[in-house]
Formats: structure tokens, C-alpha cells, sequence
DNA sequence: TGACATAATGAAAACGACTTTCAACTTCAG
DNA sequence: CTGAAGTTGAAAGTCGTTTTCATTATGTCA
């Protein structure tokens, strides 16, 4: 059981190679290359953790490039998420989508601290080879899954018992 | 590891317990009775297997009962989910909400086949303790977890390589 | 180096699940 | 019974996401 430090965003060498592999996924199904869906693919892969639309919208406009019309986004993205440069993720979340990248990434899952939406990647090797033997016990052939954990952070759990309710950090990110 | 049989709605006496709980929580909100948020109750837990809000509406209908407005449905289901009657379930279906009741049922996590809709319903005791384990390892009081499993079953794996993508039964519930 | 076919884009409208508003209707304590 | 307060259906509103459509960009083939 291992907790993943925080994904800085991609270096440079590293965009170019999933860039590649974007046009790659271009090529392939017939399209045309792009600048405005490499400017969002760069952001997506520069971003550090999870990011929702909005979030890359703005993200853009900040940047001072070219900025993105969000149907456009919302447009790209599936592409990105073909081409295994981004995931979707905390997907219990019933406000929007949120992905991250998974392109020169290790698999993790996530706990959430459901009072201050403090996030925790962890990989635990021995419950994804347990879920591959569930999946063959039961003549499956595994594609992927979800597994969120939820739950108290311990600063949570004493600013609870302490002041019966004030939060001790940021607010629950939605 | 164990899969579950497929869920039989409450007989009778069970629905008795179950409204009974209901109404504690009725009474400990300062709300009141009504016979419209009974009717749904009934219906959400003689439902075998998961269902969407729709399916209840339309369950209602057919059932040629008093059918109540969408509206309300959506504003009942949470206070049955706040009683313990019923849990949101296969969350990761982008398309709306799917529950099933919980109520004197035991707890489990599904294995989905993303070609046929199939859904097996397990248990697996292992998995669930490396959850806890994790938890404490992070200072995580857990309050609960979303694991949902995806692949293809036996059948659909079989049916794609004889006849190249026919699908050997019901296709995919959205 | 055009010129054409076709993909990509922004803007706005449409969509679909869900929530809120509001007037009419129940429920229930007094 | 009566009134205060919760509940309901109908309709309007919200919000994330998708689609439509006119315009612009890309790439292939003269
Ligand atoms: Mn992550
Ligand atoms: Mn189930
Ligand atoms: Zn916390
Ligand atoms: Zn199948």
C-alpha cells in the first residue's frame, strides 16, 4: 500500500512524446491536426491534479493563450482520454466531470475526505489482484474499475470533537 | 467471495419494519406523514433490482396505484436513502441516478459487463478489509466506498469473437 | 501554388437530469 | 375544528453537457 506524491505536470520531452501519441489517435481515425486541441492537450497534461472543464477553461485564459471556447473542451477531452493521455476520475462526484492525467502515470485509486475534500492517491497492489480474481471467478475479462474510499481526515475528525463543527481547512472542494 | 442472488422485493412484514423506520425518521425531522411518500417507499423496496428514478415513476404508473409526480419522487428518494431504506448504486453511469434498496439487505459491490449490462452483485470480504486497513494506514475514519468492476462477460467475450460484434443477449441499461 | 473537400471552431440553442418555486392540498397539534 | 406548517403537482429554472450551424482552418491533389 503505497500513497503517490502529488503529480507535478508534465515536463517538456514528456508532452512532446504524448503529443505524439495524440496524433497518433489523429491520424488514425482520420482527423485533422489541430492547434487549439493541442493548446487544451498541453494544459490538460501540465495541469497538477484533478481538474475539472471549468477548471482548464479558466486555466487557459489565465495562461494568456489562445483561450478555448468550452465546447470545444468539451469536445477534446474524449480524444485525450482515447489517446490514454487523460483519465476521468473522483467520478462519484455529482457535480461535473473531473479527469486527470494518466499518460507516464502509475494506476492509483482514491480517498477523499468527504469534509474537506482533502484527496489521497494510493496504489495497493493487493487489491487490484484481488479484483482481477473476482473478475476471472466470475468469467469476466476485467477493463478497468472504480474504487473510491470515503471517509474523515484525522485533522477533520478532531476539529469535529473539538469546536463541534468548524472546519480546519479548506472547503470541501464541491 | 460470494455473489449475491438477484434481490426479491420486501415481503409484507419486512416493508412494515421498513415504513416503521421511515417514520422514526419522519417524526425525528419535525416532518409529517403522507400517503404519497409511503406509496413511493412501497415501491422503491418491492423493486428487484436497481432502478432509476424513472423506472419508479413508470413502476408506479403500471402498478395502476395512486402514480405520484416525478417531483416528488425525486424529493422522497433522499429521505429514504437518510432512513436507510435505499442506496445510490452504479454511480458511474453518467446517465441519472440508479438505486436499490439496502434495508435488511447485506452490503456489496458490483462487477458490471459494459457490452451486455449485465451486473453481478459480490461480496468479497477481503477486499473490504485492505479498505480499512487503508483507511487507518491514512488516519481515515471511512465512512464508505464506491467499488464497481468493468469487463465482459463470458457470453459477450465469446459472442464478439464468433460474429465479430453481435451481442448475445439484452444490450447495455444506458 | 491554388482549389476543393472536409475537419475544427465559436456561438448559441438544445438537452436531460435534477431542483426550485408557488398555489392548492394534507396533516396534525391545540 | 381550525390554523400553522409540511406536502404535492405543475411549471419554470439550473447546470453540465451536447448539438447545430455558419465560419474558419487544414491537407490533398491538381
Ligand atoms: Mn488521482
Ligand atoms: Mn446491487
Ligand atoms: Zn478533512
Ligand atoms: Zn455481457
Amino acid at each position: 500500500m503505497r500513497r503517490l506524491p502529488t503529480s507535478p505536470g508534465l515536463d517538456e520531452r514528456g508532452l512532446q512524446r504524448a503529443l505524439e501519441r495524440l496524433r497518433e489517435v489523429v491520424r488514425a481515425r482520420g482527423l485533422k491536426n489541430s492547434s487549439v486541441r493541442e493548446i487544451i492537450a498541453r494544459a490538460a497534461l501540465t495541469y497538477e491534479g484533478h481538474f475539472s472543464i471549468d477548471d482548464l477553461v479558466r486555466g487557459l485564459r489565465g495562461d494568456a493563450l489562445v483561450d478555448a471556447h468550452p465546447a470545444t473542451v468539451y469536445r477534446v477531452l474524449p480524444l485525450l482520454v482515447e489517446a490514454g493521455l487523460i483519465e476521468a476520475t473522483l467520478v462519484s462526484s455529482k457535480a461535473g466531470s473531473r479527469y486527470e492525467r494518466c499518460f507516464e502515470r502509475e494506476h492509483h485509486d482514491h480517498l477523499v475526505c468527504t469534509k474537506c475534500g482533502t484527496v489521497v492517491e494510493f496504489c495497493f497492489e493487493a487489491i487490484e489482484v484481488l479484483q482481477r480474481d473476482l473478475a476471472e471467478r466470475f468469467g469476466f475479462e476485467l477493463t478497468g474499475h472504480v474504487h473510491e474510499l470515503f471517509g474523515t481526515c484525522r485533522p477533520c475528525k478532531q476539529s469535529d470533537k473539538a469546536s463541534g463543527g468548524a472546519t480546519h481547512g479548506r472547503a470541501p472542494s464541491r
